[in-house]
RNA sequence: GCCCGCGUGGUGGAAUGGUAGACACAGGAGACUUAAAAUCUCCAGGCCCUCGGGCCGUGCCGGUUCGAGUCCGGCCGCGGGCACCA
């Protein structure tokens, strides 16, 4: 008998399923539609083993759908715009276009391997003109609806480069590629409206019954919706049209603890007197400078610069406090101005302490003594506290109760009204790069800003661009800005920023639907299509993509290019885990780490070793075969990545093992929504499982084994087995459903039933295992004479009758401790089975005359005796 | 600082409040073989044992329950998200 020969097998059936044409998506009134996605790679040139779980899974549930009778949608395409392009081209003269269309190539033919269902006939990339031509389509649609707007924002400014940076890309203050001090600078730039739909956004969440709990939270945590007061201090003797300064509060309670108000440097009052006074601009200019990350924020030091102006305190007109311009106040929350209060806040109580300003207390602890000038009593809004002073009374409550009495107090008293703020802010789409999709819109003199004619589009980017110098390559172009209005027909300039790439991404789903329509979609397929069923990708786009995919759905149906229904464009979504793996480390003389591959490493008695590393002046040199054996630090469940050689490269494994052995390994392991560590040896397993499964349909193929009593036995089992995996694949527990498909594996291979049974139930072993490895059980299929392809036959249905076994073993509990067990009929009625447990030898034993408290009896579980 | 999640054998993990450790990896013993590979069979949480079994055991302490890995409260540890957000 032959063996298992993986490779020749998949291209096999990888062909007969394109000949079939099973995976071409086309609409069909008849059969209920089911359109599942994964997220879509960025074409980094190499697939790794986080795209094959990723894209496994959703074909998992593709095929699984497929086989119950649905007509599926399992489309894929490339998230191709994007800096990295630009980078290769920089750093090796290349264009961003050639280098990502090639890489496009290089990883389609990585990924078709794999045998995914995919439909590749509606295949995209988001630089294709076709689909960001549509993109720009959508965006004048948007800016006709007042979804996108343009206004001054203080960016990430790299002075070297030219150009805004993400907050990611600002690393101790300074630009991560020219280590340039990054400036924050005013720049005119495109917003979506996003923050509009806050509350939309944050309210259709609890709608979102099948996505992960903790997706839901961190964007209801990312949108931060909260209530407060807003109100106004009167300022004395301010610049004119400067009376007063409004601020924003979530602890309205604390109000009679005010002891400054302090201003952003770009609050207007601040640039006011920056205008004037030269100690204001230093400070301001001083103030500005650093980045906006988190980082930067830290270490940055608590600034304040007294303005010698004051407010009144609003309950209080003969109480002042001082006007403070502080540099950790963001002008773009709340108004841009707050005040202190240091009895019940730390950086207000280290700015007090600094610039020594009165620290007062407006509650405390209930039965503690507190020293308000020593620390802080910041308690949880929960935390009930005693009130010492005005605003919220002198009761003892709640900071929460405590915080609504005093917005209430404040509006009947005139000052101020409730109000809810948001977190979220408006998305700044503008990106001064080549490799995205142009903005489309024309700068004219006398016009001033233009939407682009339709019938204009696409705006393509050029070709013919240099990236020698810094800055974006748009705007040295020597003619691509040149254009004619298209309102007055005056000669203009074209805007020269791009999208954000996260726009690519927001709507491709909706493309898919209608991969080639003329207009960004075709309302028909979408209406058919949509929504997506099930969304499967990575954790990391909990918030950013997921959100911006949300309000993206919410706009397009405003403009018309989506139906109603599909506001909320995902109905479920699967957040899958990460494919680690082991670290292998040793140090060098100056103690740097130094890494080796996998295949560099052996083991011996479970610890790991390598021919020793010596390095001289920091540089590594192996020495030869007699030279020292060094044990090697293993780390493990680490990320896959180059420098720490321990990547695992798809196309290896599948060049080795076959694609099934990768999708059964990344998927039997681990839940799937946790990481999961490739191991060497459990690829060999999972290989070595399949050879077997291979092996043993051979052998029933071949055998003329009569009917027997076994027959029974196995279908039960199988059918348990169909149900098993049926319910673990409708849960994504595609590990457990693995287990009891080895489970079943190892009972066929034992069975002793006749050759019609053990074909009957290999047959439906290959059914079971075809979502995850579809060759094999193709081939099993046929070898076996299954019916036409194992990936369109309807998948196998459990008999009810056969799930339930004639007698069970019930174990007898006594006191709650496992002490005997008895075997009964399934169907035996509680009474009989109480009577059996109680002549039991163990039971007699142990009452030892008496008479039991209690029984109970879980029917087909358990008995338990209470003494 | 705020919010959330998770702690089960040597390892990954399984277990609608009902026999904890399914299934697999690594390990051990054996069969086949001249040998190896491949394959097959068996063992395997810990501690005792008179070989029938007994005791302990799901991070720690307590609670609810006939019964808790699972539910509740507190602690410890690890991981993740957010954060000059007023």
């Amino acid at each position: 008998m032959s063996r298992y020969a993986a490779t020749d097998v998949e291209a096999r059936w990888q062909e007969a399923w394109d000949k079939a044409g099973i995976f071409r998506a086309r609409r069909d009134a008849e059969r209920p539609k089911y359109y599942v996605l994964e997220m879509f790679p960025y074409p980094s040139g190499r697939i790794h083993m986080g795209h094959v779980r990723n894209y496994t899974m959703g074909d998992v549930v593709a095929r699984y759908k497929i086989a119950t009778g649905h007509n599926v949608l399992h489309p894929m395409g490339w998230d191709a715009f994007g800096m990295p392009a630009e980078n290769a081209a920089m750093a090796s003269g290349g264009h961003p276009k050639d280098w990502t269309y090639a890489n496009i190539a290089d990883m389609r033919a990585q990924m078709k391997p794999l045998g995914l269902s995919i439909d590749w006939s509606r295949e995209f990339a988001t630089c294709d003109p076709e689909y960001y031509g549509q993109q720009q389509a959508l965006f004048l649609d948007f800016l006709e609806h007042g979804l996108v707007y343009r206004k001054n924002a203080v960016v990430n400014w790299d002075p070297v480069d030219m150009t805004v940076l993400a907050n990611e890309q600002v690393i101790d203050g300074k630009g991560w590629r020219s280590g340039a001090e990054v400036e924050r600078r005013e720049l005119t730039q495109w917003f979506f409206r996003i923050s509009d739909f806050a509350e939309e956004l944050l309210e259709a969440l609890d709608t979102l019954d099948d996505w992960p709990a903790k997706v839901r939270l961190m964007q209801e945590n990312w949108i931060g919706k909260s209530r407060g007061l807003q109100f106004a201090f009167s300022l004395i003797d301010g610049p004119e049209g400067h009376d007063r300064i409004e601020v924003y509060t979530t602890r309205p309670d604390t109000l009679m603890g005010a002891s400054f108000i302090g201003i952003s440097p770009d609050h207007p009052l601040a640039k006011r007197l920056e205008a004037e006074r030269a100690d204001v601009a230093a400070f301001c200019a001083q103030a500005r400078k650093g980045g906006t990350t988190a980082e930067a924020i830290e270490k940055a030091e608590k600034l304040g610069f007294d303005t010698g102006l004051r407010v009144r305190h609003p309950f209080d007109t003969a109480w002042e406090l001082p006007v403070y311009i502080a540099n950790f106040i963001l002008m773009d929350y709340g108004t841009g101005a707050i005040f202190g209060c240091p009895g019940h806040d730390q950086r207000d109580h280290d700015f007090c302490a600094k610039y020594d300003l009165p620290i007062l207390d407006t509650f405390l602890p209930i039965d503690a003594e507190h020293d308000i000038q020593a620390a802080p009593f910041v308690p949880l809004k929960s935390e009930r506290v005693r009130y010492t002073r005005l605003v919220a009374g002198d009761e003892v409550q709640t900071g929460e109760v405590g915080v609504n009495a005093a917005i209430d107090f404040c509006e009947a008293n005139g000052v101020g009204q409730g109000v809810t703020k948001f977190r979220l802010r408006d998305w700044g789409l503008s990106r001064q790069r080549y490799w995205g999709c142009p903005i489309p819109v024309v700068h004219c003199d006398t016009c001033g800003v233009v939407p682009e004619a339709k019938e204009n589009l696409p705006i393509r980017l050029p070709d013919d661009v240099s990236f020698d110098a810094p800055g974006n390559p748009l705007d040295r172009h020597p003619t691509w800005r040149d254009c004619a209005c298209p309102r007055c027909g005056a000669s203009a300039r074209r805007e020269t920023d791009t999208m954000d790439t996260f726009v690519d991404s927001s709507w491709y789903y909706a493309r898919f639907t209608a991969p080639d329509a003329a207009t960004p979609t075709d309302m028909a397929e979408a209406e058919y299509w949509m929504n997506v069923d099930q969304y499967i990708g990575g954790i990391e786009h909990a918030i950013l993509h997921l959100l911006y995919s949300r309000f993206f759905a919410r706009a397009m149906q405003i403009c018309g290019h989506l139906p109603d229904k599909a506001i909320e464009p995902f109905d479920a979504l699967f957040t899958q885990g990460m494919v680690t793996h082991e670290i292998y480390q040793t140090r060098d003389v100056a103690g740097r780490p130094v890494y080796h591959l996998p295949e560099e490493v052996y083991w011996r008695d479970g610890k790991a070793f390598v021919q020793a590393q010596v390095s001289f002046d920091g540089q590594s040199v192996k020495v030869d075969e007699d030279a020292v054996v060094v044990e090697v630090e293993v780390i493990p469940s680490a990320k896959m990545s180059k420098s720490k050689k321990n990547v695992v490269d798809p196309s290896t494994i599948i060049a080795q093992y076959g694609a099934d052995t990768a999708r059964w390994f990344v998927l039997s392991d681990s839940p799937p929504e946790r990481d999961v560590e490739w191991t060497a040896s459990g690829a060999e397993a999972a290989h070595r499982h399949l050879s077997r499964v291979w092996r043993i349909a051979a052998e029933i193929a071949q055998s003329d084994a009569p009917a027997s009593p076994e027959d029974e036995t196995l279908l039960r089992e199988m059918h348990k087995c169909i149900d098993e995996v049926t319910k673990g694949i409708d849960s994504f527990g595609f590990n457990a459903a693995i287990a009891r498909l080895y489970a079943f594996t190892n009972t066929l291979a034992k069975s002793q039933a006749g050759q019609a049974a053990k074909s009957t139930a290999a047959r439906t072993l290959a059914q079971l295992m075809s979502p995850m490895t579809p060759h094999l059980a193709e081939d099993i299929w046929a070898m076996l004479g299954g019916q036409g392809l194992v990936t369109t036959a309807p998948w196998p249905q459990p008999d009810p009758a056969m799930l339930i076994d004639d007698t069970v073993i019930l174990p007898i509990q006594i006191n709650g401790k496992r002490r005997a067990e008895i075997s009964v009929p399934s169907d035996m009625p509680k009474s009989e089975v109480e009577k059996l447990a109680l002549a039991h030898n163990a039971v007699v034993k142990a009452l030892d005359g008496a008479q039991p408290k209690k029984i109970i009896v879980v029917p087909g579980r358990i008995v338990n005796v209470v003494l």
